[in-house]
RNA sequence: GGGCGAUUGGCGCAGCGGGAGCGCAGGGCCCUUACAAGGCCAAGGUCACUGGUUCAAAUCCAGUAUCGCCCACCA
């Protein structure tokens, strides 16, 4: 073994291996398990009979690995690992989302740059160039992925494009149609004028921007005259309205007050002029307008604000699109036709400013609704789109939360979760894309017929005419909520599907068709619901809302998911932090403020990356990143390397494992086996409830502070003794306990794990073949676990430290020797520290050590109070015995203050007669050292005084 | 306008009802035959503030301040 730790020389081959021998299959795979669970039932405690199925949140097709990945993944990662090696047949699907407009918007730029658009092309050519990129790109992800050591299985690789995928989708539309759930509608909604598609609510942003608050007079029309007559005079009555957007004043259709405003109530029913249109407008009365903003009274403009367009609907006003699919002014606008909507803004204001009816523009920044992928402010517009009626979906989806069968971690997000469901508007599905999945509706246009179908087709089935599909493609976050079954086969796999396979040969050429053949019905059967999903909060609403109430839907007809706990589609899900820069601010490749994970691992290796992550996992919902964890975690495998080296070179030629655990009767052996077992409970525990810091804080803490600060050091001088019997027990115990730490350690820090254990002189049974499937440690199987012994620990440590602070504290170099001398209280102290006398002198340096009830200190030497025992160490000529005493007298004033405060706890009757017992024994012992401690430090400075 | 977090040693963070911990940085001593990506020793905090609950509060409650996220139709 190299000196150091070197990732990039093992972590390939690593990798390669676990592939090559399929270990991340699901083993047995779901068919033998379907065939098991008839055989024995599925409840059994047996972990064979209960998958573990996680199925990666896709990255976009897209993507390259960003924090939030690494992060995430590694989450997964380590839940599949350890759920593995506990025995369960794990399955990790791992897939990837066509991701409509982002690889839409690609491939737009690359032909950008040949001089050419979609347009130019045509839509079946873009398509095909779609397929081209992804073939071309859409690996790069999931070979970062695979960098990171992520044990998904990768045999089975999903896209959401996929020709099954595909059928999938179609039959949720189908369904949903058929149920009329799915709707078309004309309403404003959300449009994108760069992407010139539709956007569902929550995909867009809001940003505060800097704006300005234009308030415009419209003159009041005199009763009974007409257009062409309204004349500016000084007696014309105005309304004055504010906008943030005057531009849009050219599809304005009314002006609202509050019913209840006085100011404007005899206004009502009459009309204004709207200035520049000269189109007459009338002033409607409607609740919506809140009375004490700007004026109170509200220019109305349905075509181009989503609630103006519901005040048209309850007053019936006509609706002006004055905006073109770019934002660009139509006809309806006018003279301003042909502007875009900033230079209409412009224009339009210089000639409200040159006809008299601006009266001021105050600074106003407000809230701007932006494209969440290229933050283009959002343009409401009215047009034609597919809607999803959600409050039958949300309803179900409410309350398997509410009952437990679906449990987020830490739970505060599920009351996010409930706000958003309970308030649940309907969601918009059409994007006027061309890559996507198109939706399925087909339309005669020489008779009336319409309908949603899972196979296509060209000529009416009433008419025979010939007919046209849709041309809009469905949003992508409709074919994710579906991910959790869709990748479990379903429909096909389900008694309910009843697809062909035309799917694959219909599909484009660049699709990667999947033989269906392998895949049974075994998979939505024994795999769903998955067990955990782990994801960031910035989809909470976008993507894990929507799986929940889909998977409860889509379930329901499925037989063997009778039971509601059998139809969400996990049970677990897991919010990650989102990740910050150190700053604080949120990592962004186009900010120049994030980092790249593979830069990480790079420098720290795939398991430094991970474990570093894994430490600053706590339940806190921004996590600022620290590279230093990253770096402490190299050292950590560093550190684990040479940890093992030691323990290798220390074997004896003839050394073989001992079947089983090793029945060891030192007490550093006991001790480190009694730690051990609580580390393995704690960390079992702790991984199964998803508190990663800790479990890896406490991994480091034990294997550095307590297996290599102190096992290894204490072992070392059986290890280089000569007694055969001793150093067996010390080499049983290391490979041991370094066996199961690696076991322990391997879900975070998979690489440098399954490298030293492949080297371990362990007996391996053929299963064991690798760490990756070797079996997990059992807490409590065993009887480690001895209080008595770690506290004997303790004080060796104690007596040990106490050593070395006298030699650090007198500048004596180890190779001063020490003549030390111990005053103990009791024969069982004094038993221990004889037993131990040489690994105290090892340890400390010392060169003699004397110890005994009736030891007196020496005239020339420190002392010092610790564990109950006085220790003397003999300094002649060396000691300064004025700063000792200053030393021992605020040792003493120390432990004065400290006794103080305990025995006024103890004096304390409501402590006494409501405290637990345990907490007043403890501290009643307490206080009984402390006052034996602070006896001795007395009579030493008594000593000290009288010298 | 609502909701949710955060505030602990120089920096980054744990702990979340019983005597304040970790990593990094800084200090001293050590190239001790696993590891200098290391070892040993020491130093450093009235746990944002104000009240309250409790025998006991960093930890629970209320409020204040600062920072940050999310949701929301105030033009």
């Amino acid at each position: 073994m190299s000196k150091a730790y070197d990732p990039k020389a093992i972590e390939k081959p690593i990798f390669d291996a676990w592939q090559k021998g399929d270990f991340f299959a699901q083993n047995p795979t779901a068919a033998e398990l379907a065939d098991l669970h008839e055989a024995n039932g599925s409840d059994a405690d047996d972990p064979v009979l209960n998958p573990y199925v996680i199925t990666i949140p896709p990255p976009n097709v897209t993507g390259s690995l960003h924090m939030g990945h690494a992060l995430n993944n590694t989450i997964q990662d380590v839940l599949i690992r350890k759920n593995r090696m506990v025995g369960r047949p794990t399955r990790w699907v791992v897939g990837t989302d066509h991701a409509g407009i982002a690889t839409q918007n690609k491939v737009e730029q690359k032909l950008a740059k040949e001089g050419l658009t979609r347009f130019d092309i045509g839509r079946e050519a873009f398509i095909d160039k779609c397929w081209e990129w992804r073939a071309e790109h859409g690996s790069q992800i999931i070979n970062q992925l695979k960098a990171m050591g992520c044990s998904c299985d990768y045999d089975r690789e999903w896209f959401t494009m996929d020709p099954s995928y595909q059928r999938a989708v179609r039959e949720v539309f189908v369904d949903w149609f058929n149920q009329g759930l799915v709707y078309r509608g004309t309403r404003t909604i959300n449009w994108c004028p760069r992407c010139t598609t539709a956007l569902s609510d929550i995909e867009v942003e809001h940003e505060d921007r800097p704006g300005k608050l234009y308030h415009i007079r419209y003159p009041v029309v005199p009763e009974g005259s007409n257009a062409a007559d309204v004349a500016l005079t000084e007696d014309t009555q105005y309304i004055v309205i504010a906008t943030t957007r005057p531009e849009t004043m050219l599809g304005d259709v009314a002006v609202a007050v509050h019913p209840s405003d006085s100011r404007y109530g005899e206004l009502v029913g009459r009309s204004v002029l709207l200035p520049l249109m000269n189109r007459f407008i009338p002033v409607i009365a409607d609740e919506y307008v809140d009375p004490d903003f700007g004026t109170g009274a509200l220019k109305i403009t349905p075509a181009h604000d989503a609630n103006d367009f519901e005040v048209g609907e309850r007053h019936n006003l006509p609706q002006i699109n004055i905006f073109d699919k770019e934002a660009v002014v139509t006809e309806e606008g006018g003279v301003y036709a042909g502007l875009s909507r900033e230079a209409a803004r412009e224009k339009v204001v210089a000639d409200l400013q040159k006809d008299g009816y601006l009266v001021e523009i105050e600074e106003h920044p407000h809230n701007v609704g932006v494209c969440y992928r290229c933050s283009t402010a959002i343009e409401p517009w009215l047009s034609e789109q597919w809607f999803v009626d959600m409050k039958p979906l949300a309803k179900p989806a409410i309350e398997v939360v509410r009952d437990g069968q679906v449990s987020f971690h830490p739970k505060r997000w599920e009351n996010v979760y409930f706000h958003w469901m309970e308030n649940i508007r309907d969601w918009c599905i059409s994007r006027q894309l061309w890559w996507g999945h198109r939706i399925p509706v087909f339309y005669c246009d020489s008779c009336d017929w319409v309908a949603a179908l899972k196979e296509d087709v060209t000529t009416c089935p009433k008419c025979a005419a010939p007919v046209r599909q849709d041309e809009d493609v469905l949003d992508t976050w409709f074919s994710s909520q579906i991910w959790p079954f869709a990748v479990l086969d379903w429909p096909s796999s389900s008694p309910a599907g009843n697809l062909g396979d035309s799917a694959c040969n219909a599909s484009n050429e660049g699709a990667i068709c999947i033989p269906q053949s392998s895949r049974t019905d075994a998979e939505l059967q024994v795999n769903y619901p998955t067990n955990a999903l782990s994801t960031a909060p910035d989809i909470l609403f976008l993507w894990v809302a929507r799986m929940v109430m889909s998977g409860l839907y889509f379930m329901k007809d499925n037989p063997s998911k009778d039971a509601v706990e059998k139809r969400v589609p996990f049970h677990d899900v897991i919010i990650h932090p989102t990740v910050f820069n150190k700053e604080g601010r949120r990592m962004s490749k186009s900010l120049g403020t994030g980092v790249d994970p593979l830069d990480l691992m790079e420098h720290y290796g795939a398991d430094g990356m991970r474990f570093g992550l894994m430490l600053q996992v706590t339940g806190v919902q921004d996590m600022k990143f620290d590279e230093d964890k990253l770096l402490s975690s190299r050292n950590f495998a560093n550190k684990i390397w040479n940890a093992a080296r030691f323990v290798l070179m220390n074997l004896d030629e003839d050394f073989a494992a001992v079947e089983g655990s090793p029945q060891s009767k030192a007490l550093a052996d006991r001790w480190i086996l009694s730690r051990l077992e609580g580390l393995c409970e704690r960390v079992t525990a702790g991984i199964d409830n998803f508190e990663f810091g800790e479990v890896s804080r406490d991994l480091y803490g034990f294997f550095w502070s307590e297996f290599c600060d102190w096992y290894i050091e204490l072992a070392k001088s059986r290890l280089n003794g000569t007694n055969k019997e001793e150093r067996e027990e010390a080499q049983q115990t290391l490979v041991y306990v370094l066996d199961n730490a690696l076991r322990l350690l391997h879900p975070v820090m998979p690489y440098v794990t399954e490298e030293i254990w492949q080297k371990l002189p362990i007996s391996r049974s053929a299963s064991e073949s690798s760490l990756i499937v070797a079996q997990w440690p059992k807490a409590g199987l065993r009887t480690y676990r001895d209080l008595e012994v770690e506290r004997r620990i303790e004080m060796l440590k104690a007596v040990i430290t106490a050593l070395r602070s006298t030699r650090a504290r007198y500048g004596l170099s180890p190779k001063t020797g020490l003549s030390v001398s111990v005053k103990v209280g009791n024969s069982a102290d004094k038993l221990l520290l004889k037993d131990s006398s040489e690994q105290i002198v090892a340890l400390s340096k010392a060169d003699s050590f004397e110890v005994g009830a009736t030891v007196v200190k020496p005239a020339q030497s420190a002392s010092v109070v610790a564990a109950g025992l006085e220790i003397y160490v003999h300094l002649e000529g060396i000691v300064d015995i004025e700063a000792e005493k200053a030393r021992l007298s605020k040792e003493r004033d120390k432990v004065a203050k400290d006794l103080a405060k305990f025995e006024k706890k103890l004096s304390n009757e409501g402590f006494l007669a409501k405290a637990a017992p345990e907490i007043i024994e403890k501290d009643r012992s307490k206080a009984r050292d402390l006052r034996e401690a602070l006896a001795k430090l007395e009579g030493q400075l008594a000593e000290q005084n009288s010298a």
